[in-house]
DNA sequence: CATGAATGAGGATTCATTCAT
DNA sequence: TATGAATGAATCCTCATTCAT
């Protein structure tokens, strides 16, 4: 890369970082461009320069982010098909960034079609995980015979539900550590045969 | 009522009627007074006149929508206390006015403090009714002895999942109706003996 | 009178009570015509039955009570024209009408020609008596040569800057009443041969 | 500064000076930011672009314009401190901008703190001024020994008089000017020994 | 004589986006 | 490559006044 694009990437990084930070703070709905450039030291044409608009900087942000954490993900999930295990790593991951997946929890439904798939695909990966864990422990008996895709319907959704209302239960802690156990330990015996 | 008061009254329902159209439409974030003043047939500042502000307005929308379901709600209740007949009535209530709980459910995380309250007051309700429900079963013998809150936290997580996600699966149809025998059969399933 | 017009005459009483009590609360600038109906009892119409307009009714409610001030000051200075005495009487007026006169000082320069010109005509009959008394002081050899206007509008001038930036200095405090002896001794100093 | 920067500050100057017109026809309390914004000859969200609110947009005008004058003040006050030099130096002064005097006396009661003390500043200054001179007269024998803040009161509240009720004498016209030769001959022979 | 529901023009402010430099 | 000044549509809300009852 010359010298040139390399400048230019970094900016496209700098500004990638600050839309990360205000999309935590105030979500996308409520972060406005001028911020996220401000935070950056960039102008705020820059921001439009390097990314077509409000919409598609978010979008880039949120598939970066996401695809970081599916990497993580994936390395800690290999060779670990427990549904115990996944579980763990998984509230593991939410807990670390918490922030971000409470804010994005909160928002998706809002964001248009392209924005709401991206936000969305992320999860899906994750799914297909305890999908073939969950198969797979009732194939073998462990758990009862149960339409799995509901039954992670109920488990994400449960999830969502906290991460969203964050804020409305208490400030600056996590609801996810708080109850992680007591989820973790509910789902696992209604599962269970 | 004086036919004074009773043109009055016409006319805040006219505008509440309008704000539900709105609101179903665009979501209380989305939605203009000016648009709902339209729609009502009525000058703008008539919007004002009848309510205190935007917020005053869809508190009363809400609480007036939400009152009307839960008393019919509690009349189907009434009686009826097995935790599968509640299900079905609940089920019942969000098919019916799917869109309504759909921008509800999308939209409530997002509110300031009073309106979510208001709008996750109804839910508390329904919420203490399937608790006795299945702490009674839990008692009985008849379902397993889980945590009643996580239990009821994962059963209406998924349904909120799916109302605020509505529109990301398929348009104009219901995503209750289409799953409702598969979520009542696997939830039961899961908290049975 | 009819009972009717008795009636009429005491809703249109309350109506210019309420306008005075708002009046001194909010000036006329920042009273809104909703707020005098309320405070006098009657519905909003009602004020416009009686008078013509927000204007009308000011207009009304500051001849009133100026005339009604007017009267007391002619009793008081009636067979008393010294320039002392008149002074200590006026200021006497000022002080135990404070709220009133402050507001009106605030105000009268903003207001619409006839409303200034009511609101300002009061306290040109009060200077005509003042300018007779220090007229005759003059021709008497008791004070000095002055163009007796100007000198009138020195003393009126600064009773009119210490009212109108009354809640400047602090509230709830009389600043006429803190003053007084000062600006008399000064002021007649001033004049003194 | 960059040829940027230049018509950046032609553009605020441009606006600047419409809030100024606009001050003087209007007030600030009468003026609306559409109307200066048309008048400037820029788009009504130029005047947010540059200036935060309504308020701070009258500030800036306001402290430039006084500072300006302030300037030119002590440029002629220095070296020159009788009391009839001073006295003439601001008349000529008041004179000058009489529109602008006379909107500032006018309104300056009604507004909001910060704002007051922006507009009451100037004059604080000035005041200094005379009261240096004064006492220095008195102390000399030249003048009587009377309270200086008092006597500085009775002319700056004649002179806020005049001003403020400018256009109730007659339009068009000087109301310094047509006085300023009888006030200054009056104040000065009441003060002088 | 009194009511009070309805009006609608007008106000300040926000912000994603553009484009000349 | 980056800038940042400028845009203007859109937003919620206020209030004197009217007029059918």
């Amino acid at each position: 890369m010359s010298k040139r694009a390399q400048a230019k990437e970094a900016t496209r990084l700098r500004i990638l970082d600050a839309a990360h930070d205000a999309f935590i703070r105030d979500g996308f709905l409520g972060l406005s461009t001028a911020e996220v450039a401000r935070t950056a030291g960039v102008a705020h044409g820059t921001v439009f320069f390097h990314f077509e608009s409000k919409e598609a900087l978010l979008l880039t942000m949120l598939r970066q982010e996401l695809g970081e954490i599916t990497e993580r993900m994936y390395e800690r999930l290999h060779g670990s098909d427990t549904l115990a295990e996944l579980l763990d790593t998984y509230l593991d991951e939410l807990e670390a960034r918490e922030p971000f997946f409470a804010m994005l929890a909160r928002e998706t439904p809002l964001y248009a079609p392209e924005l709401r798939r991206s936000a969305m695909g992320y999860e899906g990966a994750v799914r297909s995980y305890f999908h073939s864990a969950l198969s797979h422990e009732v194939l073998a008996g462990r758990c009862r015979n149960v339409d799995v895709t509901a039954a992670l319907g109920f488990l994400f959704g449960y999830l969502h539900d906290l991460l969203s209302l964050r804020d409305a239960y208490a400030e600056g802690t996590s609801v996810i550590a708080e109850r992680r156990v007591n989820i973790a330990r509910t789902f696992l015996t209604m599962v269970a045969t």
